[in-house]
DNA sequence: AATATATTTTAGATTTGTCTAAATATTAAT
DNA sequence: ATTAATATTTAGACAAATCTAAAATATATT
């Protein structure tokens, strides 16, 4: 089964959507694909009728197993793209996902297989995020974010969960990016802030909204 | 100025169209693009308000200068990609078309630069054509097809000009590709096939058609 | 439970790129 | 130089993905 660019961004979205809210809606789904509601509701009709989303009017809607695999082929593709443009071209971390976002949509199976070799089967994206294997299996680790580690106990920094151009562009100033070694050296009650020493050498302060984005393994 | 991935189909295939016919027709290019001429007509109008073709009904046309330069930067990126999925993903030569067709519409010039200055700033592409710089210049090379080589010269091939994977197959089984090195060792007047001996070895026959299609640098 | 508010869906229109069939212009042939 | 054949264009329709405005349904409030 083939689908069309804009079919794929749909699933990609609600899959997307379905893990950091229990409930999906027409609305937020509109809202993060930046479309009108009344668009939404046509194309999933069109998705019911290849079998991706089970869907009844107005009672919502969730991907079907297939169309939980076909989001995670496109998820995998995007991020093999991004480590990619990452490690072999040389872009800045914050810089490829506009990119990976066409790239995501080349069709070719051969390609993706060959790229995943080339790039010696990278099983992390450069913003940590797990890329699925041909199988549509994903590494999950255990991770917490700097809000909830212990005092002085020294952490890798694993994967940064709000990945807006703002916040890639904050860490890269802090020199903060996947593989930073730092620990928690104090935190400061009245606004969340923490004091974080970055490879045992600068302090900085990150504020609460950072410390709640960066995710390390302990 | 931005085109869709339609128009740039059409770009492409009317530059192709007019550096091997020294006229082109709607009728010629709906061929091509497989399409109605009257959806040539209508593409053509377009074309026409976007300032890529000199068109006037009933009278044909011809890409602008802005035309051939948009048609140049597509080519670049067509082979380029075509040079990566050979030479980095280990592609067969005859099997990377249709993805670098694909390749070929993703639109950030800072990828492109990128990859250029990864793959060294290639020259050539694995069928031996030349890939336009990043200013549209392109490396031309003084070849002869195998029909109009000398006999007993010592040449190395440099391009195919029917690219169809049913030649690109023919050669494969003969292993001739670029950079293979061969001389003409005997001429047949009754069907014009030619006697080859490959890397000064094997002596093989090929058709008139596929000495008519191989080039070579003397 | 009735009403107000918010959400979702339908109906109908729009744009892009395509099509068919008919009309018009060009080229070739007698 | 007409006529015949061929090429090109117009007119009108269609599918995909979107939109607006109105209708239908669900949820929240009193």
């Amino acid at each position: 089964m083939t689908h069309t660019v804009t079919e794929e961004n749909y699933i990609k979205a609600i899959y997307h959507l379905q893990h950091i809210h229990d409930k999906v809606s027409t609305t937020l789904l509109s809202d993060e694909i930046k479309t009108r509601p009344a668009s939404v509701t046509d194309m999933l009709k069109k998705l019911r009728t290849k079998r991706i989303v089970n869907y009844q009017r107005y009672k919502g809607f969730t991907l079907t197993d297939i169309g939980n695999k076909t989001a995670l082929t496109i998820i995998r593709k995007h991020r093999l793209w991004e480590y990619f443009l990452v490690n072999k071209l040389g872009f800045d971390w914050d810089k490829v996902h506009n990119v990976a976002e066409e790239l995501e949509h080349i069709t070719s199976s051969e390609l993706i297989i060959r790229l995943d070799n080339y790039l010696g089967f990278p099983s992390f994206d450069p913003h940590g995020d797990p890329i699925p294997d041909s199988k549509g299996k994903i590494k999950i680790l255990k991770q917490s974010n700097i809000m909830t580690l212990p005092i002085k106990k020294m952490v890798t920094v694993s994967s940064v969960k709000n990945q807006s151009p703002e916040m890639l562009e904050l860490l890269n100033h802090f020199r903060i990016g996947i593989g930073t070694k730092l620990k928690v050296t104090k935190r400061f009650e009245f606004d969340g802030s923490v004091e974080i020493k970055i490879d045992k050498q600068t302090a900085t302060i990150v504020s609460k909204l950072v410390a709640q984005n960066v995710y390390c393994i302990v």
